[in-house]
DNA sequence: GCTAATTTATGACACGGTGTCATTTACGTT
DNA sequence: AACGTAAATGACACCGTGTCATAAATTAGC
């Protein structure tokens, strides 16, 4: 997170130096991005940066907190709308979320991210809607589970509802990283991730 | 790929070299290793590195490339064993790529390599069994795309087996990620796959 | 309005990492 | 032994990070 003091900044100084970033990780990866660049684009001395951010990281994840849409408020709204199908919900809200990451102005932002991003990061962006580490998002935890028809789905527990939704989670990443290496465009995307739909609704076996 | 020069090497040259990089990719990521740590270990000047490998990503999957085994060749024999079944087939290869993984001597570097690895390289480690853009195996593809019983699996034409075969890969090294990441069994790494193996067989639609 | 205290701004710098290159050394051939 | 080629070497140029002493600005107290 960024420091009070970086609040404090008249917005316009926030505003470059959020556009520096957009610029900078949206001509590489967060690992490659230089600060020297960050602050040559924001036209800010070295220094000042360091008086805001942590470092780079601490940037780009606030950038990425900026552009994004919030993940569970969208999750739990399609729940809602598709009558607690957990799983129809889901391509709903893939569908959204390749909306957001194809937009013109952070769509070179986001390939770089999905491209270069490790197992690590890749959890510190999962919303964690079913199990979290914190505590204080128990009582959302548990409306959201409610909210889930379990009659639908063969599963037993918390545990396997958990790791349902990290799979899902992690064909949705998958999926955007084949559809950004290969620039497919978003119908392919939408029509690859279907075929995978298909087999974790119905299975791979022929009956 | 190491240097002609690295090759004629006396023997014992080369394996302090690659028990560097065993110890420096162990210690922490590729992209926080150091060559300085790496020819610390291996003995030998800065400048004798750079006449060996292009740069520490060089050594890397050059150490990578040692201590796997065959994946192609095993994963043709785990088809031939389960008669053409696709998915008991990559079921087998599973549990003997963990196997590999756990082993004692290589686990710290799998487990540095798994949770930092990103989606391109994942894609460079991941075998081409079916599709590949390199014409020369060609042959090896058509053998391999024959052994597979279609009559067992819901699937249409190339692409898709193509898909299926990554959506696996897929899986696996999240369940893999997984495991490393919390410090998982053998056991309890493979249960969760199979969990997972069970909804790509039947569905996770309760009938 | 003046001064002290606190907060913010700044860029030079120490440190550590990469890859190169001019020079030296080793080796094989005639 | 002399020559030519291949290999070895470490100093060095370059680039990037994060810190810190100092300067500037802002706020608080009177």
């Amino acid at each position: 997170m960024p420091t009070k003091t970086f609040f404090n900044l008249p917005k316009d100084k926030q505003a470059r130096l959020l556009e520096a970033a957009r610029i900078e990780f949206s001509r590489t990866s967060l690992s490659e991005a230089s600060i020297a660049n960050i602050v040559k684009h924001a036209e800010i001395p070295r220094g000042s940066f360091y008086q805001y951010f942590e470092d780079k990281e601490d940037l780009f994840y606030y950038y990425f907190s900026c552009i994004k849409k919030d993940n569970k408020k969208m999750f739990l709204n399609a729940i809602k709308v598709h009558d607690g199908d957990f799983i129809s919900a889901f391509e709903d809200y893939f569908v959204q979320t390749v909306d957001l990451l194809l937009e013109e102005k952070n769509q070179q932002f986001f390939k770089n991210m999905f491209l270069r991003m490790d197992y690590r990061a890749s959890r510190k962006i999962t919303p964690d809607l079913i199990k979290s580490r914190q505590e204080k998002h128990a009582d959302m935890q548990k409306k959201f589970i409610q909210l889930i028809d379990m009659e639908l789905l063969n599963i037993e527990n918390e545990e396997e509802s958990e790791m349902l939704m990290r799979l899902l989670m992690t064909i949705m990443f998958q999926t955007i990283g084949d559809g950004f290496s290969a620039d497919l465009s978003k119908e392919q995307i939408i029509q690859n991730f279907n075929l995978k739909m298909k087999w974790i609704k119905n299975g791979v076996y022929r009956k």
